[in-house]
DNA sequence: AAAAATATGATTGTATACAATGATACAGGA
DNA sequence: TCCTGTATCATTGTATACAATCATATTTTT
């Protein structure tokens, strides 16, 4: 946040530093680095065959996402998320994501619209199929999409950091399945106001979506 | 924001890469680099007494919170501010701090709210004396105080990286004086409505607050 | 003279060496 | 036994050395 947090992304994405940053932050956010976890600079070195010097810089980054702490002359740790920053997150999101939506329906592109009901209609199709991995990546590139097509690169990286952040709980959730219909119904009818050029409707809806994902996380008891 | 950017300011405050990354910040908020000035590292280091390793870890979170563009193998760059950024940041500001407003009215601690009404009086003082430098100090601090009130790490680290990205801009205006005045008024009903614990009323005032600071940016023609 | 190829210098990227710091284990004394 | 001081070791912090890359100038070729 601090940040506003508008690093390029692009630029680096292939670089050797952005790749250990990159990796890192992946496993992290896939679990393989838990909470409270010490992170050596050597010992991850080695293991992507590079020297501390590309890892510390990679460290600083993440610092700076949040995703580890750092303490001076001690070491890097894992930072946890705890139930309120997840509170606090979906609150921030919900009305982000409002925002978002109304600036997409003022300015989503001819081939971001279509990008969207594609994806409404497959998240559907494996819906009924039941294919819950397929379902947990459309869901992730619909709100991609519609981060874009807000035309915002401060709301598009602000969105896309909160969106990554809370990964780590939404695996779970997404896996668990159950909301997948009410949130490809939620999705469908965010991408009808857009198209309908309703911004103000869209703008409820998405918002809407956030606090009953939010919901969901919480009666299933995911949260400490 | 990035990210939500949500970095460990005080441990590192005092160490010498903290001084290093708070040196170049504060350089480039205040106008020192200019947009689209390269930053060499080796120059920066040497101004600063060190060696290019701290300033390259240095630039490494510049660049995250959007102050430096990296372009591989070739530098550092100040990164410009475009009005669309300033106009898409003061929307954003405009929702989370009527959210801040919000849950500060229900969090705020006795003394939070002793030091904001003192911040609200004193700001009139000075307001009838024209002293604009020690306005625009407690406008800074007023907003800090509500950011600190709402007892969020997430909201708080967010609406401070905003605050300070958009200093660049907000120098100006400042300076200009003209809405001291109506800023102050505004302030005032922001904490009278926290004190009468009417959050609904906090966020709403807090809300409108922003979005006529940044109708007076654009009117007095402020961005190109 | 124009274009292409090459050489030169400046700057960033990475690895390594050394210094500083902090944690741990052990020894000595109360 | 418990506390304290010291030694040792692991880890981070910084500086430096070298490699890779890019921009520019120079030379060569047509």
């Amino acid at each position: 946040m601090s940040d506003y947090n508008l690093k390029e992304e692009v630029t680096d994405k292939y670089s050797l530093r952005g790749r250990v940053f990159h990796k890192i932050r992946e496993d992290i956010l896939n679990g393989k680095y838990k909470e409270n976890d010490e992170l050596r600079e050597a010992a991850i070195g080695e293991e992507l065959g590079v020297s501390r010097t590309p890892v510390r810089e990679a460290f600083r980054q993440l610092e700076l996402e949040g995703l580890i702490r750092i303490v001076p002359n001690k070491g890097a740790y894992v930072t946890g998320i705890t139930s309120k920053d997840v509170a606090d997150i979906y609150m921030i999101r919900s009305l982000l994501e409002g925002l978002c939506a109304k600036w997409a329906t003022e300015r989503i592109s001819h081939e971001q619209l279509e990008e969207m009901e594609e994806n409404v209609y497959l998240s559907e199709f494996h819906a009924e199929k039941g294919h819950t991995q397929q379902i947990a990546v459309l869901d992730n590139r619909f709100h991609e999409i519609l981060y874009e097509a807000c035309d915002s690169k401060m709301l598009e990286h602000l969105l896309k950091d909160f969106h990554q952040y809370v990964y780590r709980v939404r695996k779970q959730t997404l896996a668990q399945d159950s909301r997948g219909n009410a949130s490809n119904h939620e999705h469908r009818e965010i991408m009808e106001a857009i198209k309908a050029h309703e911004g103000e409707r869209a703008a409820e809806l998405a918002k809407l979506h956030m606090l009953k994902a939010y919901e969901n996380i919480q009666q299933k008891g995911l949260l400490k």
